[in-house]
DNA sequence: GCAATATTGACAAATTACTTGTCAATATTG
DNA sequence: CAATATTGACAAGTAATTTGTCAATATTGC
């Protein structure tokens, strides 16, 4: 029958792809005692941002209930350290520790080693194309859908 | 601090656009009474694919027990229709009814409605070399990790 | 053919990764 | 200062999927 179009075979691509890295990239968290969403909080955190609960929560579109979870528990493993603020008085701002920026560095290392091997022989001209594409991809898709709130 | 590679970003744009697409695929599937996990059968199926269940499993990297839960329903709703399997005569072979095809088939049309509008102003040849880009990734990642075996 | 081994479908329970609901405490704002 | 909103904590619910188990039946190696 027809072949599918080249927009569809890339979002079917992105489809597996995100299936395919996220074994991967979860068999590494494993092995640091870590979910996805832990990683998902340090890395908004990194290398120096300082964050409430909720504002985190919100950036990455999921529930703050959740994120407060997440964060009571890195807290508790001393990745990351809370600081009065300014803005709101209940609600403190999350910055890494040292110990947790380390761990966030060493996470993204084992990463970089996976990507180099997942981008092996792809010039960088195409992966600099295919950046530029999939971030206009998202933010047209940003522009359209991002009109939601909860709580 | 440095800037994120080319790399990075590219993997954080796959992680974040499926999260988006899955939520706009998901909005309409619901529409249909369908399940992200019936999508994925019908599309393995579409448009004149014969499969088992352990095969329809494994190509799509989940456990056979889920998948014979979603084909038994799909089944049952007239959306497959079943045919003896000469390799294995305990395990037939499915494929899509006329009416599983044409759900599928407007399922696909919707969606293109939506990729249009997720790749409005994108040149057609940042699209192509973002399909051929995420295809050797796609590939790259498989030729190493496709080494497990289940049950 | 026939015995040993493997595969399959069915069902149940467990797991993961969240969301939703609720509430009292405390903030912020008008 | 009173009305309203936000936050953290906790509980319960949910969706999608895995894992475990089993009996039935296939396939295979001889």
């Amino acid at each position: 029958m027809q072949a599918p179009s080249s927009q569809y075979e890339v979002t079917w691509l992105i489809r597996r792809l995100f299936r395919a890295m996220a074994q991967l990239a979860d068999n590494y968290l494993r092995a640091h005692g870590l979910a996805a969403a832990d990683r998902a909080v340090l890395e908004f955190l990194y290398p120096d941002e300082t964050l409430a609960v909720p504002e985190i929560a919100s950036r990455n579109q999921v529930s703050r209930q959740h994120i407060q979870v997440t964060v009571n528990a890195l807290l508790e493993d001393g990745f990351l350290q809370s600081r009065p603020n300014p803005r709101h008085k209940r609600s403190p701002l999350f910055a890494l520790t040292h110990v947790g920026r380390e761990l966030f560095r060493k996470i993204r290392a084992a990463e970089t080693e996976l990507l180099n091997q997942l981008f092996a022989d792809i010039p960088a001209d195409d992966i600099e194309c295919t950046r530029r594409t999939l971030q206009a991809m998202y933010f047209h898709n940003l522009a359209q859908g991002d009109t939601h709130e909860s709580d």
